[in-house]
DNA sequence: AGTGCAGTTGACTTT
DNA sequence: TAAAGTCAACTGCAC
């Protein structure tokens, strides 16, 4: 007859140190560690085999952490509730642990399936929060003093060992074909697992990032001098408690250096650690309000666009053939290696949004499965900003040809990316249809004349702006979302035009 | 050496 | 994390 079991239950907290739902379930007795692979999850439109993949690499070094512990990583395949109800009247479940999650509409609909069973099981789930994101959150006044006041408690240790729990627990992870997965090569996906990410935090940290602030700008340089943290954030083979307590002594190190490299360092580990407060808060908008990955968070700009993409331009967009030099290596870089930096995700997004007009949702989508580190609580609210949907944000629409020229002056990234290119001299390579000789190239003229199409949008946007009751929603939705770094005189004391502009400009970045 | 002027730069505003 | 437009100050240069 087997015992009663404490199960812990993994997500995308794939790791041992920094996990308090394992550390407070052994304070029950013998736990046993689960990871469910949902099916249902990985058929959803905004997930990929790429992510599987970093997950599954993932999961199966835990399962050996686990392992070397004294109890492996059980993995079962189905519905969360079906094999929790199962195994509570197998076996009995005296309690289930797992990490809060604010993930994308199915999984929260999932948990209150879960919530729910457990409720009329009386089984008591705890969830411990894993970022500075808030359930429940009243007001965001305080709220990144409490991210500094989470941040800083202690990193909880690893458990010494695991009692081995009695019976037969399967441990094979399905592979993406297993799962149903569409083929979807990535390959310069960067590898799963905790080694691969306590590696890339260290060279960060004492190698890499020392030009952060200046570097993480262009792709040139970005793809080296990024941290490259985030998908070990999304699967959770780091905590952020980690990586900002990591960040934190790097500095103190660095503190009485009057080295010129070390007020570099400096600078950009203050400009780095400012992300980590992003991240959380950001996730902390979706957390609040789900619908915001289906819907225009101001309603006013409902209709705006057709609710069907143009297949033909939403398919050149994706796949990197739009005719702009720059957006299609961005595109083609990103396809390749599961990730881009920030500010080429905004400009390919606000290309998808305003150039092609495409629906957010559509293109989002696209974007969410080709990231590795897709997080839905940061993706969607900067879908919505890079498309204007937000009513609050003045409108960013990229200019593709001043990137390019900008962010690759010499063309080296387009030219790594785009081939068809080779022919092309070096001085029109953000611009190939201005070369007399383009139409010899194998490559398509610009989908979209450049300054038309960023006008029309700047008017359409715009014409919905000043709309009558377009002020009192967007309103409403600074005082619920936006960030209360600028003080409380956001919400309208009068201000001195310099408060004003600060103020402003941490709204825009902030929504 | 001072003046006028085209072109440039930067701060700020508008979209 | 935008870009274009406006305006004033500034610069280089011809006379």
């Amino acid at each position: 007859m087997s015992y009663p079991l404490n199960i812990v239950w993994f997500k995308r907290d794939l790791r041992i140190v920094d996990h308090r739902p394992l550390a407070w379930a052994l304070q029950m007795g013998p736990v046993l560690p689960l990871y469910i692979v949902e099916p249902e999850l990985w058929a959803q439109p905004d997930v990929s085999a790429r992510q599987w993949a970093f997950a599954a690499e993932s999961i199966n070094e835990l399962q050996q952490a686990l392992a070397a512990l004294g109890q492996p990583l059980c993995v079962m395949v189905g519905d969360a509730v079906q094999i929790f109800s199962q195994l509570h009247e197998r076996h009995g479940i005296a309690s289930l642990w797992s990490h809060e999650e604010t993930g994308n509409g199915w999984t929260y609909a999932r948990d209150l399936a879960v919530a729910a069973w457990a409720r009329q099981a009386s089984v008591p789930w705890r969830e411990p929060r894993q970022f500075g994101v808030i359930r429940r959150l009243k007001s965001r006044n305080g709220w990144a003093k409490a991210w500094d006041g989470d941040m800083a408690s202690p990193v909880t240790p690893a458990p010494k060992r695991l009692t081995p729990v009695e019976g037969d627990w399967p441990t094979d992870i399905p592979t993406a074909d297993e799962l149903g997965l569409a083929p979807d090569p990535c390959p310069h996906r960067q590898p799963g697992g905790r080694v691969a990410g306590l590696h890339t935090l260290e060279s960060f940290l004492n190698e890499r990032g020392r030009d952060y602030r200046y570097k993480m700008s262009s792709p040139v340089t970005a793809f080296n001098a990024s941290s490259r943290l985030s998908p070990h954030l999304t699967w959770g083979t780091l905590s952020m408690r980690e990586v900002a307590q990591a960040t934190a002594a790097r500095v103190e190190g660095l503190q009485r250096s009057k080295d010129a490299n070390a007020q570099a360092w400096r600078a950009s580990l203050a400009s780095f650690s400012g992300r980590q407060h992003w991240h959380c808060h950001f996730i902390q908008k979706l957390e609040d309000e789900p619908r915001i990955e289906f819907e225009n968070l101001h309603r006013a700009y409902d209709g705006l666009r057709s609710d069907v993409a143009d297949p033909h331009r939403l398919a050149a967009w994706s796949e990197g053939r739009t005719g702009f030099p720059f957006i299609d290596a961005c595109m083609r870089a990103l396809n390749q290696h599961g990730w881009i930096n920030f500010r080429m995700r905004a400009m390919l997004m606000s290309f998808a949004s305003y150039h092609l007009w495409l629906p957010w949702l559509d293109s989002g989508l696209h974007l969410a499965r080709k990231f590795v580190d897709y997080e839905p609580g940061i993706h969607w609210p900067q879908v919505q900003m890079q498309s204007g949907t937000t009513g609050i944000n003045t409108m960013r629409i990229y200019n593709p040809v001043k990137q390019g020229l900008d962010q690759d002056p010499t063309g080296r990234f387009i030219r790594s990316f785009v081939p068809e290119l080779d022919a092309l001299p070096d001085s029109f390579i953000h611009e190939p249809w201005l070369w007399p000789q383009a139409q010899s190239l194998p490559y398509p003229p610009p989908i979209v004349d450049n300054a038309s199409a960023a006008k029309l949008a700047r008017e359409a946007l715009y014409a919905i702006r000043k709309g009558a009751d377009h002020r009192q929603a967007a309103h409403a939705i600074v005082a619920k979302h936006a960030s209360r770094k600028a003080g409380s005189a956001v919400m309208g004391r009068k201000r001195s035009a310099k408060a004003k502009r600060g103020s402003d400009k941490q709204l825009t970045f902030d929504f």
